[in-house]
DNA sequence: CAGTATCCAAAATGATACTG
DNA sequence: CAGTATCATTTTGGATACTG
C-alpha cells in the first residue's frame, strides 16, 4: 500500500506531513480507514469482548481472511487486544484497548455526524456545519 | 464497490445499519475514507479556496485522474463546492461547504488524536483514551 | 488550465480448502 | 473454534495522451 509519499522524491508540502511518511500514525490511519477496520472497531465499541465468530457474524459480508487480517492490524496498532484461552476447542476474545476506546470516541462521533447530515446531498442546500 | 451488505441476503445485525445500506451516509463515508478523500478535505480545510493544480501540487503523489474523481465525489456529497470562472484559460476553484467544514472538524480532531497517540504501538503499553 | 478517455499494473478482497 | 494458505477475481490506482 502506498501512502501518499511522492514517488518522484519531491518533498511533501504543507502541514500534517506526519501522515506522508511511513510512521505508526500513518499505519493506524490506514488500518482504521481500511475496508473493514472501522466496522470491527465499532462492533467492539458497542460490545466487548467478542469472539472471532461473533465478530464475523456481526459484520455483514466480511470474510474470515479479512477479519483476521484486520484484527491483526488493529492489535498491532494497540487499538485492540486479543486474549487466547487455552481450551479445546480454542477460545479467542477481542476487545478495545483504552487506546482503541479513545479512537472510537472520535470515530463514533464522526459517524453520528455523517448519519445526521448525509441526507441533503446532490443539490446545493447544506445546513450548518458542525 | 461493495458496502458490507450481506451478499446472502441475510439482514445486517446490530446498530448502525444505516451504513450497511446503499445510502448517502454510506456514500459519504466511503468517499471520505477513500484513498485521497481525506487529504483533499484536509487541504481545503487548511486553506480554501484552491484551484485544481494547487490541490494536485499540495497532495503528494495524487494523479489528475484520482484528484478529479475524488473531487467529483465530494462535490456530489455536498462537502465541497466547485466554481468555474469563465476565462481562457479556465479557472476552477474548490472549497469546503459548511457541511464539509463540519465534517472536517471531526476529521481533523481524529487525525490530531492519532498523531498524538500513535507512537506507542506494538507493545502492550497504552495511555488513556480520549 | 482543467480536466477526460483509455489502457495497464498493482493491490485489495473473496471463496475455498485445509490445519492445530 | 480460530484461524492460515492459495488462487481467482474485483477494484483501485497510475501513466499517458488527448480535448475544450
Amino acid at each position: 500500500m502506498d501512502n501518499g509519499i511522492p514517488a518522484d522524491g519531491s518533498a511533501p508540502r504543507g502541514g500534517r506531513d506526519v501522515f506522508h511518511t511511513e510512521c505508526s500514525a500513518r499505519q493506524m490511519l490506514d488500518h482504521v480507514t481500511s475496508r473493514w477496520g472501522i466496522w470491527v472497531l465499532l462492533r467492539l465499541h458497542e460490545q466487548r469482548p467478542l469472539r472471532f465468530y461473533e465478530l464475523r457474524d456481526r459484520i455483514g459480508g466480511i470474510s474470515e481472511k479479512m477479519l483476521s487480517q484486520t484484527l491483526r492490524n488493529l492489535v498491532q496498532d494497540g487499538l485492540v487486544w486479543r486474549e487466547v484461552e487455552p481450551d479445546t476447542p480454542p477460545k479467542v476474545a477481542y476487545g478495545l484497548t483504552p487506546l482503541g476506546g479513545g479512537l472510537c470516541g472520535h470515530l463514533a462521533a464522526m459517524l453520528d455526524w455523517i448519519e445526521a447530515n448525509a441526507e441533503n446531498t446532490g443539490d446545493g442546500a447544506q445546513p450548518a456545519g458542525t
